[in-house]
DNA sequence: CCAAAACCTGAAGATTTCCTCATATTCTGA
DNA sequence: TCAGAATATGAGGAAATCTTCAGGTTTTGG
């Protein structure tokens, strides 16, 4: 194991013409490849340029190392994963708080059910990065998306929007994190699912009008 | 990196004398301290050993590999924390549900807290093991311990032990994980601890007798 | 058509790390 | 006391990985 260098997490060169850009794609693909098959510990440079069927000096010159290709991943995913809430909230813009909360779970519930496995090797992937600035801004993100929408139900009232947000999302998404590392069968999962729904109505009775 | 021999999680020998003991207790604790310090990346066989105050062989002697002494690390953390729960399970046992709820949530919150630095140190150290028949274990040890809890109340009656158990202690733990990653204020997480608190007993409401 | 820019290649250097083992020291129990 | 068990040592072998760079190929734009 080579020691830790200053890693930077910055992209080293943008991809102009389109076969760098399907160049990029590929490695990305096979990025993710290589984690699903061999884990973060066993992923090499070699590994993952072979399986995107590149050269390892073409991967660096994207990439300025190791780290930065499982951060830059993990910035993709999370940005996908925003953009979804972001919709689901402009969606449900003024609708009735329970139905809000029933859509903020299942878009959720499903970004990580999806594709199991790979959110499992993301979740692992990231451990040893120095990704909270990463985590911070999605969340920043993702909350002014939530608090927005909220704000806007017709059937409520918040004398503190940002702490009943706060309450929400951090049960949601640790819920459903929680949920799924424990690897329920799938009738306990749809249980727990509307125990959390039913959780979340109660707690938001206390604001309804 | 080396590649992942086919790991034995296993320890190698036991202590028999008592200085032994005192070295194996040395290897745990300066684990910790340079997981702490330098994470599991810069994590190497020597510098445990330096730190320990033994040399690496003497390691070896009871450690198989570098894997295998991290997962006893986190066996130990989570049998500590298993201890905890079973105690507050006793603790309340024949209580009112409310007060359940709230000395789990406590006693959760409480230990993940106090050494917030060693929790994430450990977060991030078992990314990348094998450990989860370890996360199994323990899910099953403390879920048999609130289940019994709860169905001990004096004021509710369960339809579904298991069904409440499960939604319980998801919401709670994923939670509390969810909220100590986003390095909350104190302010924050005390509004959120009692908000959650809110919710679950909301929720039993619906048991309640 | 052609010069310049963009892109790709991949062998090899420079480092590091894990783990063993032969040997030495300390402890225990009779 | 003392033989055997338990424990400790630490230099070095064996193995792997990351990253560079000099030079070749493809594309672009005029």
């Amino acid at each position: 194991m080579p020691p830790s260098p200053p890693t930077t997490m910055q992209p080293r060169k943008t991809p102009i013409q389109n076969r760098s850009r399907v160049t990029v794609e590929a490695i990305y693909e096979a990025t993710i490849q290589v984690l699903l098959r061999d884990g973060m510990n066993d992923l090499t440079t070699t590994s993952v340029a072979e399986r995107a069927g590149v050269s390892v000096g073409t991967m660096y010159q994207y990439f300025p190392n190791k780290q930065a290709l499982v951060y830059a991943l993990n910035a993709r995913y999370l940005d996908a994963l925003a953009v979804r809430i972001e919709a689901t909230c402009r969606e449900q813009s003024g609708a009735p708080l329970g139905q809000m909360v029933e859509a903020l779970i299942e878009t959720y519930w499903a970004a990580k059910t999806e594709r199991a496995d790979v959110t499992r090797a993301l979740y692992r992937s990231v451990a040893e990065l120095n990704n909270d600035a990463l985590i911070h801004a999605f969340a920043e993100r993702v909350d002014r998306a939530t608090a927005e929408m909220f704000s806007s139900a017709r059937d409520a009232v918040f004398a503190d929007v940002p702490r009943a947000n706060l309450a929400l999302v951090t049960v949601i998404y640790g819920t459903v994190r929680n949920a799924f590392e424990r690897g329920l069968s799938t009738q306990a999962a749809a249980d727990l699912r509307q125990d959390l729904t039913t959780m979340c109505r109660a707690y938001l009775a206390n604001f309804s009008v």
